[in-house]
RNA sequence: GCCGAAGUGGUGGAAUGGUAUACACGUCGGUCUCAAAAACCGAUGGGCUCACGCCCGUGUGGGUUCGACUCCCACCUUCGGCACCA
């Protein structure tokens, strides 16, 4: 008979609910231990991913739980976000109960799952409780001059009909919809996230616990280069500011490069028998998307423009240049090109015949202008650089640097690639931006006590462009909190990303009403002890919550640095090695293989097949596996629950049996694999190993007292993983209480010694024999018997023993000649 | 180009420098059965051998070592991030 999961699953899921199991709060002596996995938008149904990254959370709840921790482990939904508001515009719904319906739904499949969440801190960042804090937070950035609105070139998606954080574009598409992003000039809200690059940075290198991929990419992302500014007197009067971090080849500058956004283009040509050559030349460059423009293998195309510069370090006259390959966004907007040691200088160099100097060569051979068929970007020695001829490159970028601060011709600077954070949405469905526009008072923010600025009940959902929010008059006629006026709303609504950048925080104390979140809760909750979560967040969320997290504790609410002290990213769900996708059509629903397997087989399942943070792909057949596994534990304490038998008599006197021994071996290995970085699927096998072990056992003994002991263990061992049926054969077995109020099972160190050891006997690195000898037997002893051993002598005949090295308990290699 | 991760049986995957392939899937064989399913037991990297065994084998080529999937050097391939970033 295969157990009954559906009665048992239900059965326990109702009984801890009705016991509060899961609720967290300070008033215990126990050390906190806050476990968090990235909360889901409300889309109604949970899929494999989901199921993944709640699993394994909630193994490491319930370990720590077991483990004697007072743990935290809270979910809620991030149910802000566009699929609403396409829902209203399609099917003439309001946003907000569409998404609360998901909600619930999505909730439903959750609960399904078992997993331990303390559902009575459950927030949905679309309530006004929550985001009027969003606001708040906003407002003090404001306060601050953190937040702030300008007018700038900004990332269009013309399907979702909104603007788009750099971090939200993807290889040149949106995010969501990977429609094409296009370039638009709109005057935008912004958060300067830039005021914390250099902490950002820094503070990497805190988080030992963050896998290295997430750390480099966030690295990557900030960007940060140190270099030179150099200063470039222009002949027609004024200065032209460079940005180089090879400051060892300014020697060797042939000529200069604008962008052609440069503001100082226009006044440069001004006049000049070029200038309507560039003016068309600009004119071109505008059409271009970006993306074109930015294409490696397009090529490069300039102008001159008529003017001229001065070297500062050697005073030649250098051209001016504008050029499509020179970005307005990074550095100055201007460079310095240097044709013999860049390699794009190089090639444009070449295409326009302007001139080269080499100014670094190898320390070996001399580096020719002629003979060079690309630029020379390696480390090498200076030549042709004044006094710093015969300096190795790398230390010439330094000293040249320094040099040229004293003489006032430069400046060394760090550049980043980071830029401020773009949160402005031209949608309903998100947090309203706390701004009132007055007539006469300009800019005003909405105070503290007019927050909430709800979102209105009854917007207009036509689709046809533009934010529903601006065509309501409810929502846009205020008045002007400064001097009474007829104002205007912003109408703009906040980046969802803000909804997540401290959700984190307002878990600690979701009811909070005063404040976005209790500082006493945060400071013995935070930082989250575990977090987990999918790969794609690796700078999106996890850098806004970075820096909301610092911005927070400056403002004296947070105190910590760091949100998330360890974080896990766990593998993605592949089916026959492809992303599961509608398109694709090769989605496995969790909630059908619950309905034939019972939540904890697919637990079991998906814990088992692959390491947490390793790609996992979807098989059928390991879904038998599991669910046989979990019938053969249930079979063992079936039996035992009947009645156990006693003992073998013999085992009395015999010291304990092998059994026990790898009882406590198995307690051993699940623990370190538990402590050691979540190896779930090596934990479970051990598992297996024990249960096999009990298996192999005459079948009287199945039911011994022994064996009752090893699954009273298994049990406590496997409730992490598989909590519904652990739950129950606890009980079937004697425990009174539920098993995640028992405690995590020790091993006796004392039963782990062997009186025997088993040692593999290699002769010239190839193993040849096996020998048993007493544990304690002294190293000669040991190698006595090695060399005895009549495979050994076969070995050995006729060949001299050179050397014999002993690792004990474990093997002798001999060496012969 | 820079940065990061990874290459192990038919498959998912195990292995503090010490018996490579634990555990599981699949396959084959057996027990039970009138039969099948389920369950239980056994075998299962490749080659040679009647057999005891021997040889080869962790992406490739070197190196260190008594001994290398593991450490070092040089490559190859795959995946991911960044990138006309000056």
């Amino acid at each position: 008979m295969d157990y009954d999961f559906k009665r048992i699953e239900e059965e326990w899921q109702k009984a801890w609910t009705d016991q509060k199991l899961y609720r967290a709060d300070m008033k215990t002596p126990r050390e906190k231990y806050y476990v968090l996995e990235m909360f889901p938008y409300p889309s109604g149904r949970i899929h494999m991913g989901h199921v993944r990254n709640y699993t394994i959370g909630d193994v490491v709840a319930r370990y720590k739980r077991l483990k004697g921790f007072n743990v935290l482990h809270p979910m809620g939904f991030d149910a802000f976000g566009q699929p609403a508001e396409n829902a209203a515009i399609k099917n003439n719904t309001d946003p907000e109960a569409w998404t609360l319906k998901c909600i619930e739904w999505m909730k439903k499949e959750l609960l399904r799952m078992g997993f331990s969440y303390d559902w009575e801190r459950e927030i949905s960042t679309c309530l006004p409780e929550y985001y009027r804090w969003n606001q708040w937070i906003f407002l003090k950035m404001y306060e601050k001059g953190l937040a702030y609105k300008k007018a700038s070139s900004v990332n269009w998606c013309p399907s979702c009909e909104t603007t788009l954080a750099n971090e939200e574009v993807v290889d040149g598409g949106c995010w969501r919809c990977h429609t094409p992003v296009r370039e638009k000039e709109l005057e935008q809200w912004y958060l300067k996230i830039t005021d914390y690059s250099d902490r950002l940075l820094a503070d990497l290198s805190q988080l030992k616990n963050w896998p290295e991929r997430v750390i480099a990419m966030q690295k990557n992302w900030i960007g940060k280069s140190f270099g030179v500014e150099i200063f470039f007197k222009l002949e027609d009067g004024g200065v032209l500011r460079v940005f180089t971090t090879r400051p060892d080849t300014i020697f060797g500058a042939t000529y200069v490069v604008l962008a052609p956004e440069h503001p100082l283009v226009k006044e440069l040509i001004a006049g000049k028998r070029q200038e309507q050559e560039v003016l068309g030349f600009l004119e071109k460059v505008a059409k271009e998307s970006k993306t074109a423009r930015v294409a490696a293998d397009v090529k490069k195309e300039g102008r001159f423009t008529g003017a001229y510069c001065v070297n500062p370090v050697n005073g030649e006259k250098l051209p001016v240049w504008v050029a499509d390959y020179v970005l307005m966004e990074y550095g100055t907007g201007a460079i310095m090109a240097v044709p013999t040691h860049d390699q794009r200088d190089f090639l444009f160099a070449k295409e326009h015949g302007l001139p080269m100097k080499v100014v670094i060569q190898p320390a070996d051979e001399p580096l020719l202008v002629e003979t060079m068929t690309a630029a020379f970007e390696t480390e090498g020695v200076i030549v042709n650089s004044g006094k710093f001829d015969g300096m190795p490159s790398e230390e010439a970028k330094k000293k040249i640097g320094q040099w040229m601060e004293e003489k006032m011709t430069g400046k060394v600077a760090v550049h980043w690639r980071l830029r401020d954070w773009l949160i402005s949405r031209q949608r309903y469905w998100g947090t309203p931006i706390p701004i009132v526009y007055c007539p006469s008072c300009g800019t005003q923010p909405v105070p503290d006590k007019d927050l909430p600025v709800r979102l209105p009940k009854n917007a207009a959902f036509t689709g046809e462009g533009g934010s529903p929010l601006a065509k309501s008059r409810e929502f846009v006629e205020t008045v002007c909190p400064a001097c009474g006026q007829k104002a205007r709303r912003e109408t703009d609504t906040m980046a969802t990303f803000i909804d997540s950048s401290w959700y984190f925080l307002r878990f600690c104390s979701p009811r909070c009403e005063n404040e976005p979140f209790d500082k006493k809760e945060a400071g013995y909750w935070m930082s989250v002890d575990q977090y987990i979560g999918g790969i794609e967040h690796a700078v999106l969320h996890l850098l806004y919550s970075r820096f909301f997290t610092k911005f927070l504790s400056d403002l004296g609410y947070a105190r910590i640095a760091e949100p998330f002290d360890r974080l896990l990213t766990q593998g993605m769900v592949l089916k026959e090695g492809e992303v599961m996708s509608k398109s694709r059509g090769n989605i496995v629903d969790p909630d059908a293989i619950i309905k034939n397997y019972g939540a904890d087989t697919l637990r079991l399942f998906i814990l088992f097949a692959a390491p947490p943070e390793a790609e996992l792909d979807w098989n059928d057949k390991g879904m038998d596996g599991a669910w046989r596994f979990l019938n053969r534990v249930w079979r063992l304490a079936d039996g035992i629950s009947r009645g156990t038998a006693p003992s073998a008599s013999d085992r009395l006197n015999a010291g304990p049996s092998a059994l026990m021994k790898k009882m406590h071996q198995t307690v051993k290995k699940v623990t370190s694999d538990m402590e050691g970085g979540f190896k779930f699927n090596t934990a479970i096998s051990s598992i297996m190993e024990l249960v096999n072990e009990i298996y192999k056992l005459p079948e009287p003994e199945q039911c011994s007292q022994e064996a009752a002991q090893a699954v009273r263990v298994i049990v406590l061992l496997l409730a992490p993983f598989v909590p519904h049926i652990s739950e129950e054969m606890w009980r079937m077995l004697g425990g009174q209480a539920s098993v995640f109020t028992a405690a995590w099972p020790l091993f006796d160190p004392g039963l782990l010694i062997e009186e025997e050891a088993s040692y593999v006997v290699q002769i010239n690195g190839k193993v040849r024999s096996k020998i048993v000898c007493p544990a304690d037997m002294p190293e000669q002893e040991v190698q006595k018997a090695a060399l005895s051993d009549p495979r050994v002598k076969e070995w050995t005949a006729g060949k001299t023993v050179k050397k014999v090295i002993i690792v004990p308990q474990k093997l002798v290699s001999i060496v012969i000649s």
